[in-house]
DNA sequence: TGTGCCGGGAG
DNA sequence: CTCCCGGCACA
């Protein structure tokens, strides 16, 4: 059902707009936003299009955070190779490379330089206002209505418009001057969006509803509240956080292409993960004892694979090298 | 893609 | 035991 899917987009640009509103130029959720729009523009046509919503959608679904069980109804199938390695991740996933590079897109290296929309996005008009302000001035099709409530620890404030939550943030929590200008592009404003009708929180979609506010979105809270920064800005992942909370839904583990075709969000393991450092895991001290695995050149490359009859015994055996020992 | 070697199997 | 190899982690 096309419109089905239609609400569950818009339901979905609210879920990921939730995330913690971080209102950094180059952020995921305004990507996102992005996606949405295009999104919006698919599913209104009919048949394949359709079909690759479904797919998208359920592609974001997934995302860790958002679920524990995705959708069955709308079947991942169409777009083939986005889900090929479903099953596999929960395992082992390594988070820090891209399998088949088209899809990446450039992490954000100029983050210190927000003076100017980044050329991916220049072109939508929507989505910069999203970025400068104003996440969804966009109509909702029912009646829901949206309010915004903030996250700041012990506050839970709720207001009616994001701009009046973010110039909240600003004043209350971020100890700024409510008149000035807010274009330093790196403030973190963590509020979250609430639909107040229960409308759609009969059908299934309503799962994808993000996560308490208490359970993920704003990480970095309990160290901003106790070091009491002063205006300087504090980006969640500058500051002194524990290791798992880096696998918190806006960090790098997320990608998307604002018109490209749609992966589903690279996945940081919360549990079960090897101890190998990557991005989503920074090194969980150093009670990982993880050999090396010294070079010292071993018979097999001392003697070359010709001479394997100067191996030593252990090499031949292909067990670890008795000759030259690390 | 090559190297080092763990785990396990054959005899 | 000795001898060998599949397969994985890593560079």
């Amino acid at each position: 059902e096309p419109r089905l899917q239609q609400e569950g987009g818009a339901s979905l640009c609210g879920a990921w707009q939730s995330y913690g509103q971080r209102i950094s130029k180059l952020d995921l959720t305004a990507v996102f936003s992005v996606f949405c729009l295009s999104f919006r523009k698919l599913s209104g046509k009919a048949g394949i299009d359709e079909v690759m919503a479904a797919a998208v959608l359920t592609s974001l679904s997934t995302s860790p955070l958002v679920l524990g069980n995705p959708p069955g109804t709308l079947s991942p199938e169409p777009s083939g190779e986005a889900w090929k390695e479903g099953p596999a991740m929960s395992s082992s996933y390594s988070s820090s490379s891209n399998n088949s590079g088209d899809w990446s897109w450039d992490p954000p290296s100029d983050r210190s330089t927000p003076s100017t929309p980044s050329p991916p996005l220049s072109t939508d008009t929507e989505a910069t206002h999203f970025l400068f302000g104003d996440p969804i001035p966009r109509k909702r099709k029912n009646s829901t209505k949206v309010m915004f409530k903030c996250l700041w620890k012990s506050c839970g404030k709720v207001l009616s418009s994001s701009s009046g939550m973010q110039k909240h943030i600003r004043t209350v929590h971020l100890g700024r001057k409510a008149d000035l200008d807010q274009s330093d592009g790196e403030e973190d404003f963590y509020y979250t969006e609430l639909d107040v009708n229960v409308d759609s929180l009969t059908d299934g979609l309503s799962s994808l509803t993000p996560v308490s506010p208490t359970s993920s979105v704003p990480p970095a809270f309990p160290v901003l509240e106790v070091q009491r920064t002063p205006p300087v800005l504090v980006k969640p992942e500058d500051s002194v956080e524990s290791p798992l909370s880096h696998s918190a839904p806006t960090s790098l583990c997320h990608s998307l292409l604002p018109s490209g075709p749609v992966r589903p969000p690279r996945l940081c393991q919360a549990e079960g993960h090897r101890v190998r450092s990557g991005a989503c895991h920074p090194d969980l001290g150093s009670q990982v004892s993880a050999k090396p695995r010294g070079e010292a050149k071993k018979c097999r490359k001392v003697y070359g694979m010709e001479n394997r009859d100067m191996w030593c015994t252990a090499c031949r055996w292909k067990k670890a090298c008795q000759r030259f020992v690390d």
